[in-house]
DNA sequence: CCGTATCCAATAAGATACTG
DNA sequence: CAGTATCTTATTGGATACGG
C-alpha cells in the first residue's frame, strides 16, 4: 500500500518554517539555509559568475550552488542577469535589500573572531577579506588617513577608499592607488591577522603606508 | 567489495567544514545549524530550563533541541547547570561569549524586519519581543524617557529598565513597576507592532506612559 | 566553457515512543 | 520532567551526464 509514491510537489515554497514571527527567525528562514550567506557575501562587492562563484566557495557543489542562487533570487536578495554583448555572460548581483545585509556578515564574523577554535590560515577569498577590513578597522587608529589602496587578486581588481576611519570597496583597476598588494587572499590575511612579513606578499607604492595599512586591523582577544 | 560498512566513527568533531579562514564562515560553524541560533536566542535573557525551551520553539524536537544544546555547550556558548537546593532543577545557561552574540540576533531581525513576507501574526516568545525591543527601539524619541516596564508573561516575569534611549531586561518580578503588562507574548506584538488597541492587553499602573512605551518600535518600511 | 539536471550515498532533521 | 532510542523523511554533497 505503500505505492504511488506520490512526488507530493509543493506547490510553491511551503518548506520547513519556524513559525515564529521574531524577525531572527524570518531571517534565518530567508537566509539560513547552508550556504546561503556566504553565497550573498561573495556577492557584496559587485556581480559574479557561476564559475567564480563555485572557485571562491570551496566545497560547494553545482546543485547546491545553483539552489541557493535560485532561492536568493526568489526571495528577492539576488537576480540572474545577462551583461550586454559582447561580453553576453551571466552573472550574479545582490539587490538593494541583499547588500543591507552585510550588518549581519560583519556581526558573524566580529563575533566568531573571538573563538578559540577559529583557524585563520585556511584559504580566503577575495570578497571575504576586503569585507573582513570593512568590519576590523579600528576606527580611532585610522580615521587620520585618506588613501586609496589597491588589491590585485589574480585576475580582478579592487580599489579600497580609506577615509574618515572606515573603508569603501569596489571592483576597479587598482592602478594608480597610493599602494598596491598583488597576491593570494589567503596570503594577504596571513600578513594582516597572522603577523607574516610584508615582503611575503607583491607591494607596489608607498611601503610606508602599507605596512601602516596592514596594522589598522586588529584582533579581539580570544574568549579561551 | 563495497562490503564492511565500516560504521565510519569520525574520533570527535570533525563535521562538514566550510574549509573558510573567513570569520562569517566560522561562525556559521558554531551557530549556523537549524535552530541553534534560536535556542541560543532564548538564553539571552536568563537561564532556561528544557522544557521551556521546547515550549518557545514550536515545532522543534526533543531530539535536535537536545543536540543543539550539547553543540552550544560543547562550544562554549552555553552550559548545563544545576539549580541548588530545593529548585534542584536542571537549566540552560549562555556564557557570557554567547551573550556576546546578541549583536547577530539583532543585525537579523532589524534586516528581516524589512521583508515583504515577514508575517508578525505568528507565535512570538517573551524572549523575542523583549529582544525586539532592544532591537527596535528608536533612541530618539526613548532618550528622555526613564522608567520601568514589567512584562507577565503567564508564570514568568521580567522588568525592562528604559533609560538614555535604550533599554535593559532582565528577569524578576514586574512589582512595583511603573507600568506592568500582562499578556500573551504574541498579544502584545499585536499592539505593538500590529496596531492593535492597548485594551486588548492588561496594564497596570502608568496608562499614558503604556501609550507611550508602544509607540517606541518603529517598523522599518518593507523593501516591496 | 557555462551552467543544469539527474542519480546516489551520506547526514541532518522530524515524529513518536519510551525510560529513569 | 528531561531527555534517549528508533524510525522516517528531507537535505546535502559528489559524480557525472546533458544542453546551449
Amino acid at each position: 500500500m505503500q505505492l504511488d509514491k506520490v512526488t507530493e510537489e509543493r506547490p510553491t515554497e511551503a518548506k520547513r518554517s519556524y513559525d515564529d514571527a521574531c524577525g531572527t527567525a524570518h531571517a534565518l528562514e530567508l537566509i539560513g539555509e547552508r550556504w546561503s550567506l556566504l553565497v550573498l557575501r561573495e556577492l557584496m562587492l559587485g556581480p559574479r559568475r557561476f564559475s567564480e562563484l563555485r572557485a571562491d566557495l570551496p566545497g560547494i557543489s553545482a546543485n547546491v550552488l545553483s539552489q541557493r542562487l535560485d532561492e536568493l533570487e526568489a526571495r528577492g536578495l539576488a537576480r540572474k542577469l545577462r551583461l550586454p554583448p559582447p561580453a553576453s555572460v551571466q552573472v550574479y548581483e545582490a539587490t538593494a535589500w541583499g547588500l543591507e545585509a552585510e550588518p549581519i556578515v560583519q556581526a558573524l564574523g566580529r563575533w566568531a573572531a573571538r573563538s578559540p577554535r577559529h583557524d585563520p590560515t585556511l584559504p580566503i577569498s577575495g570578497v571575504s577579506i576586503l569585507l573582513s577590513f570593512r568590519t576590523m578597522i579600528d576606527r580611532d587608529q585610522a580615521r587620520d588617513l585618506d588613501a586609496r589602496i589597491g588589491f590585485r587578486f589574480g585576475e580582478v581588481g579592487y580599489v579600497a577608499r580609506l577615509r574618515g576611519g572606515s573603508i569603501d570597496v569596489e571592483r576597479g583597476d587598482p592602478h594608480g592607488c597610493d599602494v598596491v598588494f598583488t597576491t593570494a587572499p589567503t596570503m594577504l590575511a596571513a600578513v594582516v591577522y597572522g603577523g607574516a612579513p610584508l615582503d611575503s606578499i607583491g607591494v607596489e607604492g608607498d611601503i610606508a603606508l602599507a605596512k601602516r595599512f596592514t596594522t589598522l586591523f586588529p584582533l579581539p582577544p580570544k574568549v579561551a
